[in-house]
DNA sequence: TCATCTTCTGACCGTGCGGTCAAAAGATGG
DNA sequence: CCATCTTTTGACCGCACGGTCAGAAGATGA
């Protein structure tokens, strides 16, 4: 790795590519550092080490660790609203929810870490997110919620509390994300495999479907 | 607070009393500040400080900043699989999920610190309680799973994954306690409200019962 | 009352942290 | 090639933290 990173030095490159891949290189780093020590727990050396640079050096792309932490904080948060489009009055609930539930899921599976500093950061007050909480989350999670009313006054799922099913359908997915680790010591595995999320799919769309009464055709 | 505890000082106290009210304090101040900022973020001070003691006070009742953790760790560990009792094979799962459901988030209502601090200690790769997790813990869980089984068995309940439907449990009820900050900005609300944790308990019964295909009479 | 416990506390210490700086090394554009 | 950028780096700083210690204060039991 050092190696790697000694021998990309000597070729010359532009610095616009240099900026942009150190970056990335820091930003993944510290993702990681954050999600398994939080941001207390995580040390800029730390960071600098795991991304193969010079202490002073991250802090010359971000002013200090607090500004890294707003960086990767702000890269997580788009991504958790990404999953939430795409859930439309028109849509059945059958197909839409099922796919929501998958979307969550494979974001559970995909992107770890950031489930994790996310679920940290509510965990502690939400001390960087609060606005962003209060803004834009609180509009989608309104719209969502307004679907899933029409849903109900469609008569295609029974009325049941619009908020209370979102609460529980993000619980649940996140949870493969956040308590991975739990599940595979208490399923004795080393691992989760593709067999243990298709069985998350399949209990939590049952669940949800024939709980709400959705026909699940 | 500081007059109460010199006023204290001044009467006369046996000293097993002094010392099961200063741990009690300690204990207590830690759980806060441990929920609050995690084991990294919290100061020795800061708990010393909230229990309206010095110091050097606090690490003379506990070695250390991790032995204090432990302790803390401990009590919740106990807490927490207390309620899983009470889940018996010959219990019908309409009455027996109900009452899983309510146990579970009444403890979350009521002691949300000790859920916040599991959370983030499972979060953080469990350092100091992987041993928990695979001996007592794990017992729990597959006495609970076999329960299932049972009532499968039985066809009492459909044959849904045994495993996957405690973890639901588990992360939709938790949830109301590591997620409220999040849940209250959504719903607008100042604290959470016995409405919201009686449609939390409709809700989850809800889907657990009719989409295991339990009878709700 | 007195000897001997336990409890309490101010003062202190070493370490590791976030962050700075100045100067070297490299890239850029003419 | 050169003047002027940006990037890289070792050395350094102040500070807050976990933890120690010696001795004061209080409790105990005979």
């Amino acid at each position: 790795m050092i190696e790697k990173k000694k021998a990309a030095k000597r070729t010359r490159r532009p610095l616009t590519e240099i900026r942009q891949e150190n970056i990335d290189q820091i930003v993944k780093a510290a993702e990681k550092q954050f999600a398994d020590n939080g941001f207390s727990g995580t040390t800029v050396s730390s960071i600098a080490e795991a991304a193969g640079l010079p202490k002073p050096n991250v802090l010359y792309y971000f002013k200090s660790k607090e500004g890294l932490y707003r960086a990767v904080l702000k890269r997580i948060l788009e991504l958790w609203m990404e999953a939430m489009h795409d859930l439309h009055a028109e849509d059945h609930p059958r197909e839409a929810l099922r796919g929501y539930i998958v979307r969550k899921l494979r974001q559970s599976r995909d992107f770890p870490d950031a489930s994790k500093i996310f679920a940290a950061e509510i965990l502690h007050g939400a001390p960087y997110v609060r606005e962003e909480l209060e803004g834009p989350l609180k509009r989608q999670f309104d719209d969502t919620v307004a679907v899933f009313r029409a849903w109900i006054a469609k008569g295609w799922m029974d009325p049941v509390n619009p908020e209370h099913l979102l609460f529980t359908l993000w619980a649940s997915t996140q949870s493969y994300a956040d308590f991975a680790l739990q599940m595979k010591v208490l399923l004795g595995r080393e691992e989760l495999t593709d067999d243990d999320f298709d069985n998350a799919i399949e209990l939590l769309t049952r669940l949800v479907l024939k709980g709400c009464g959705v026909k699940m055709v």
